[in-house]
DNA sequence: GCGAAATATTGCGTGCACGCAACTTTTGTG
DNA sequence: CACAAAAGTTGCGTGCACGCAATATTTCGC
């Protein structure tokens, strides 16, 4: 069995994540040292590095979870006959409901720390690759950079609801205990992707084969 | 008069940018130290971080150069009755089409530094906010949120095209004098950028107001 | 089990990015 | 011109990201 180095990976990095968020919820972000997230989690400073390449990228890492690995398996297991822009709608929103409930103060922290939400906002960039190889599988036709395009659309179209949504929190002086308007961002990432789906739909080179 | 202040800047912020390009294609680029570029653009290291927030930014800054006012501009000055789809298509690909011949050898150490490639990448972020702004003044019925969506994509689009074109430089053996395919850079942006125009014409409310 | 190859962890050294608090230069006003 | 306010520059100190080589751990064939 070789799993045993694979499984001691994983849960090193389920530990430094969760002590980051942890050390950064009680101490506040700007006072939480690599060195004692690494020692939280009991590991050497350098090999905190190994796992996150900035000290922000395990926070928000603990935040985002698998949202990545979520939608583009959503958008996977979409029927094959529904147009692209559809299919692609239909599995980013829902991945986007269930944030706020998560854990409203982390998400204030993130929101009102600068180098904290553009880390955030970075860790959409993952979804690029494969959402465009997700866009390939479905439709067969497609040129391999059309599909990039779309992706790299799609995932810039999350990013600016993001922004937009985050903003809120700083905008109308954040009270502690005023969280962000939960409902409202699924529907601004469905607003932004909308802006979309003309593209996403003209590129499927024949959604039916007329008979 | 109180343009002194503002003609000193600029006039350092292109010292550094000259003197950290010709370092870097002299020494190499991993054998230039910050504190290098400053001495030989006459400023302190402390005062190259004012001006720039990272080694690679000022290199890349000055073969970007204004390509990003440029852009603008163009799609400003497009006639407002052609669709906006166009009107971006035909501004974004002219500005990428004089980008090979201003320096082949630059290019080649972007291309070929992973670091420089990142932050060349980066630097077409710069064109999202203006452009977001230009499509707004151009129709003037379009949503905030979708004027941004919409340039976001483009920006994308433009960087998708961007790591197509830079991949050439290294996957082919790159032999020094052989340089990138030079005619392509603005065919692989066009393609790239084709792919949202539908999204770019459904943007606009109503291209034509009839009677 | 045993030893070698593969892989992970660690310490060290270097350069970098930046907050902060002086200090210097430019600007605008009387 | 003088002087104060505004804006730019600099040095210092701190923490961070990472290349590198040495060390410890896991895996795999036998």
């Amino acid at each position: 069995m070789a799993g045993l180095r694979e499984h001691k990976k994983q849960a090193t990095r389920e530990a430094l994540q969760t002590a980051a968020l942890r050390l950064a919820l009680e101490h506040g972000p700007g006072n939480v040292r690599v060195e004692e997230i690494a020692q939280a989690a009991g590991v050497s400073p350098r090999t905190y590095n190994n796992y996150f390449s900035s000290r922000e990228q395990a926070i928000v890492s603990a935040i985002t979870a698998d949202r990545v690995t979520r939608t583009v398996a959503a958008v996977l297991h979409r029927p094959a006959d529904v147009p692209l822009g559809v299919a692609v709608l239909d599995a980013v929103v829902p991945a986007y409901s269930g944030d706020p409930e998560a854990s409203g103060a982390a998400l204030l922290m993130v929101a009102t720390t600068p180098a904290l939400r553009t880390s955030y906002l970075d860790t959409v960039t993952g979804l690029e690759e494969p959402l465009a190889g997700a866009i390939v599988d479905r439709c067969g036709g497609v040129e391999a950079l059309t599909a990039r395009v779309l992706a790299a659309g799609v995932v810039a179209a999350i990013r600016v609801a993001l922004e937009h949504w985050l903003r809120a929190a700083t905008v109308p002086a954040a009270l502690p205990g005023f969280v962000i308007p939960a409902g409202s961002l699924p529907e601004v990432v469905r607003a932004a992707v909308t802006a979309l789906v003309p593209a996403l739909n003209a590129a499927a080179p024949r959604p039916e084969p007329s008979g």
